[in-house]
DNA sequence: AACCCAGTGCTAATTTTTTAACACTTGATA
DNA sequence: TATCAAGTGTTAAAAAATTAGCACTGGGTT
């Protein structure tokens, strides 16, 4: 119950990029992880930060070859939700609405035709199945 | 000095606490923001911590009466821009429409019949938009 | 004026996070 | 098989975040 809550919420500055890296490589080494990180640490560390986060039950890890190949221990679209959630929740008031608009308002998001279209439709759909 | 690029991002766990707080309430007294905080410190704390995220330029305070009223130094909507932001590139690699789907299938969002129409106003403006 | 109350500033102590270092293990290969 | 590169485990130190404590201030009562 207490365990996938708001997982999110609950890591460290360090522990969120590092799952943020895990999340979008969905597995990775530690060699790879510390690549991606911001202000990247000594590798060391990393591997001190992964194995603190493998013992608070964030992610898990199986053996390749002779190294350690991390993943959330969370399914990743868990994560994602609860990530998303969060942010609605503490942002926006909790409303999901107000969260869209500012997405579609993001200059960078740069969405196509086709991302339009497929958008409609979730959205007639999200309205049927109510 | 002010680098507001990524605030979210460089916020310690406690002060991203402490900024949904005042991000919620636009404006808000260090017991207020104590009385909201998860696993609330104390008010000897909160006070500490409020010092330190006004001298790191996240904060403002302003005076009323005896006390401080604290906002953040960022208007608002750019904060909130840019944790939208951080959220797609991190976890929905970059996809705007990925995130919204994401949230359209939160079953906390219960959209009302109004948001749907509203969406749909919105999508159609930003695609026009283009 | 003297006394509170509710606030502040500052500082020191504690706890957690982050980092680095060192010793050991494993698999490949010369 | 001896060596080497690339891993791992563990621990201690450093840095940062978090907390609590104490002294002070200013306005409102009495």
């Amino acid at each position: 119950m207490t365990k996938n809550k708001n997982i999110y919420q609950d890591l460290s500055k360090r522990e969120r990029q590092i799952m943020d890296v895990v999340m979008r490589l969905s597995e990775a080494s530690a060699q790879e992880i510390q690549e991606r990180l911001p202000d990247p640490p000594s590798y060391s560390s990393v591997r001190a930060l992964l194995s603190i986060m493998v013992n608070k039950g964030y992610l898990t890890h199986r053996n390749e070859g002779k190294k350690y190949i991390y993943a959330a221990s969370t399914a990743k679209e868990t994560v994602k939700a609860s990530a998303v959630k969060n942010l609605i929740t503490n942002l926006f008031d909790g409303s999901a609405s107000s969260a869209i608009s500012t997405i579609l308002n993001l200059s960078s998001s740069k969405l196509s035709e086709e991302d339009y279209q497929r958008l409609k439709q979730m959205i007639e759909d999200a309205e049927k199945k109510q």
